[in-house]
DNA sequence: TGCCCGATTAACT
DNA sequence: GTTAATCGGGCAA
């Protein structure tokens, strides 16, 4: 799973048409308080449980929608939140969805990235590479970096937040001093 | 059955 | 910088 998240900054999102690349993530795992697993199979997070390469989609807060890929091996209940996007195709279509002109608004968030996308909870546990999910491992050479995960409160120190270095698509700056 | 709290965001002081 | 919005899951009673 650690091995995966880094490789998916790059990599291309496209759902229903709209989408853009992977910027941003952050890797949970079942042995660690901070994840949604942690306590075990329950009817929410029943699909971190099953294969890889799904979506896990759940509401935060009462009111957003964040998108996680199930992430191999089976069973171990590992998963990335997706937490920004560079958008690149559909862009009129999420400015009027999000209700900003700012393309750095758009995705830069778990929760504006599904709201741009209109992901709900209507697409829990559809396959990430059946429509109307597309996944495009990235062409290029990308420099990723790392540090502690965002808006949590459990296992904080876990520096398991990925994100493309430089990146004006994020949703908050890494405090890399050397980027 | 009830209570508390969160992998968030936007609006407001 | 602070706080409301809003609801389902998880845990205590």
């Amino acid at each position: 799973m650690l091995e995966v998240a880094p490789d998916l900054i790059g990599a291309t999102l496209m759902f229903d048409g709209v989408g853009g690349r992977i910027v941003e993530l952050e890797a949970y795992h079942h042995t660690e308080p901070a994840a949604h697993s942690f306590r075990g199979p329950t009817p929410r997070n029943a699909v971190m449980f099953g294969p890889p390469g799904f979506a896990y989609v759940y509401r935060s807060y009462g009111i957003h929608w964040c998108l996680n890929f199930v992430c191999e091996p089976e069973g171990s209940a590992a998963a990335v939140l997706i937490r920004a996007l560079e958008p690149t195709v559909g862009l009129p279509v999420m400015r009027r969805r999000r209700g900003v002109a700012d393309v750095r608004l758009l995705c830069s968030g778990p929760g504006r990235l599904c709201e741009a996308l209109r992901i709900t909870a209507a697409h829990n546990g559809l396959a990430l590479d059946q429509p109307p999910f597309a996944l495009f491992a990235r062409t290029g050479a990308v420099e990723v970096v790392r540090g502690p995960r965002i808006g949590i409160t459990k296992a904080v120190d876990k520096p398991w937040r990925y994100g493309e270095k430089g990146s004006r698509f994020l949703s908050k700056p890494f405090s890399d001093p050397s980027s």
